[in-house]
RNA sequence: GUGGCCGUAGCUCAGCCCGGUUAGAGCGCCAGGUUGUGGUCCUGGAAGUCGGGGGUUCGAGUCCCCUCGGUCACCCCA
């Protein structure tokens, strides 16, 4: 008789669960995503969630992404493999690894993992959306993808965002320039804090994006990267910039702009929401990694990409007030006041008519019946009670007022369907989840009229 | 990973400083407001191991410790 507690669970730490309507908003948020990039000619890429740890390895020994925060593990057959801390690597392989025909442009949408102290807009499990393009060396496809994220933004109703751009310079340049910021900082070691003495030693470039504010003094007078570009990374730099101003994409050029994976080459961006705390302002961000192809063992290729913040962006949609989330609707609610066998019947068949329809279970009161209608965001109640089971119709109620929609009236139930298929040829849609709504794709059988 | 703040009904919160009868509110949910009709209004109702564990005390939501979770800053990054 002693009842037991049992242990309630609660999603792990920094994973969450993310219930409607918030799914649905995510989910057009990713089509939009979607139509852009297929739009400017880009395909879908969906490599696997777990990866040898060595790929991740080979993009980033020296960034906390992949030393500090990774899931990784020992499987089964003792071979160490990892969760991805983000798409690229797993792209890069599978580039390798199948070789495809050049120019290669691909989109992704996944989840990733990363084991760090969560926070908001930052959790141990989180969505990407991405791009890669591969095999171009013309600066003008780093104008594309910039301008697609950037339109993309737009096209959500975002503002205040903000877009970062650097060049880093080839492989050399960056060593060199490296090796002029460790030797700047190191003269002025005993000035910066110790979080970033301690950066110092293992990435200097990163210490230029310390923001405690003991060092911003130092890092204002670093050396600037603008003096070690060699000829090409400069013109490569120019030309993008250029391409920018040419499309309308405004920026700023930001020269401590470094960025935590260390693969990147040449041109460097980032999306900065303004309104949002800068601890997560970072909406998305990429750049250049043209080295990236051979470390992973294959053929030397030119590589661009970016990666946006599933999370933070709706973050920042919120901040801004804008890509609110759509009520869901519905065609048709069904009301069924005596015995439920017609609503079982009628909702069924609706459906198969490629009418979207819902009822209550377990009977209710007409007013209690009419209060799921009205909640389930409804154009049209059904209705069925004595009156229209006796005289084979039913009644239907328009829910939301649109004038287009006429008044209440009784519909024989052969009617039923040419009645409402009428209405949803004008904009009984569903925007968030669209059903087909063709009559090809229904059940021939029921596509003529309701029993 | 380091430090600060927070954790009471499904949600937003009051109560905690100054321990003491059945822990409250708003929203939401359910049911009614006579004959079959939602969104407004009125009435009633259900719902809380006061994050979890331990301690102090005659007595703890209220005090102390631990722990889990969230959040903010750093770190890092999307």
């Amino acid at each position: 008789m002693t009842e037991t507690r049992r242990e309630q669970f609660q999603a792990l730490r920094g994973m969450r669960d993310i219930l409607p309507p918030e799914s649905a908003r995510r989910r057009e948020l990713t089509q939009q995503f979607i139509t852009h990039c297929e739009r400017a000619g880009y395909q879908e890429v969906v490599p696997p969630l777990l990866e040898d740890l060595g790929v991740f390895l080979r993009v980033g020994e020296a960034t906390d992404v992949v030393t500090k925060e990774m899931y990784d593990f020992v499987d089964k057959d003792q071979t160490r493999i990892a969760l991805r801390p983000e798409m690229t690597a797993g792209v890069m392989r599978a580039f390798v690894q199948h070789r495809p025909v050049l120019p290669w442009k691909v989109w992704y949408a996944g989840t990733n993992f990363r084991h760090e102290r969560p926070q908001k807009g930052r959790y141990r499990m989180f969505d990407q959306l991405g791009v890669e393009a591969l095999g171009v060396d013309d600066a003008d496809l780093d104008v594309e993808i910039i301008a697609m994220a950037s339109r993309f933004f737009a096209s959500l109703g975002l503002r205040q965002v903000t877009l970062l751009i650097n060049s880093l310079g080839e492989h050399e340049d960056r060593e060199q320039y490296t090796e002029a910021v460790r030797l700047y900082l190191l003269a002025h070691q005993y000035e910066l804090s110790e979080a970033s003495q301690a950066t110092l030693e293992r990435n200097p470039l990163r210490v230029l994006d310390s923001k405690r504010s003991e060092d911003q003094q130092i890092i204002a007078d670093a050396p600037l990267v603008a003096d070690y570009l060699s000829e090409d990374s400069a013109n490569h730099y120019a030309r993008v910039l250029a391409g920018l101003d040419s499309l309308g994409v405004s920026y700023t050029e930001d020269p401590r702009l470094v960025r935590g994976l260390d693969y990147y080459r040449r041109t460097t961006f980032e999306f900065a929401a303004d309104a949002l705390d800068s601890a997560q302002n970072a909406i998305g961000g990429g750049g250049r990694y043209d080295g990236l192809a051979e470390a992973m063992g294959g053929p030397a290729t030119d590589g661009v990409g970016f990666a946006l913040g599933v999370d933070r962006i709706l973050l920042a949609c919120d901040a801004e007030g804008v890509f609110a989330t759509e009520p869901t609707t519905l065609d048709v609610f069904v009301i069924d006041t005596v015995s439920g066998d017609a609503a079982r019947d009628i909702t069924h068949q609706l459906r198969a008519a490629g009418i979207s329809a819902d009822r209550r279970f377990g009977g209710g009161s007409m007013k209690s019946q009419m209060k799921s209608a009205d909640r389930s965001g409804a154009r049209f109640a059904l209705i069925i009670g004595e009156d229209e089971l006796a005289a084979h119709a039913v009644t239907l109620r328009p829910m939301l007022g649109h004038q287009a929609d006429g008044e209440q009236r009784r519909v024989a139930r052969a009617d039923l369907l040419f009645e409402l298929t009428r209405y949803s040829s004008q904009t009984v849609t569903n925007q968030i989840n669209p059903h087909p709504a063709d009559s090809a794709s229904a059940d021939p059988t029921n596509s003529g009229t309701l029993t």
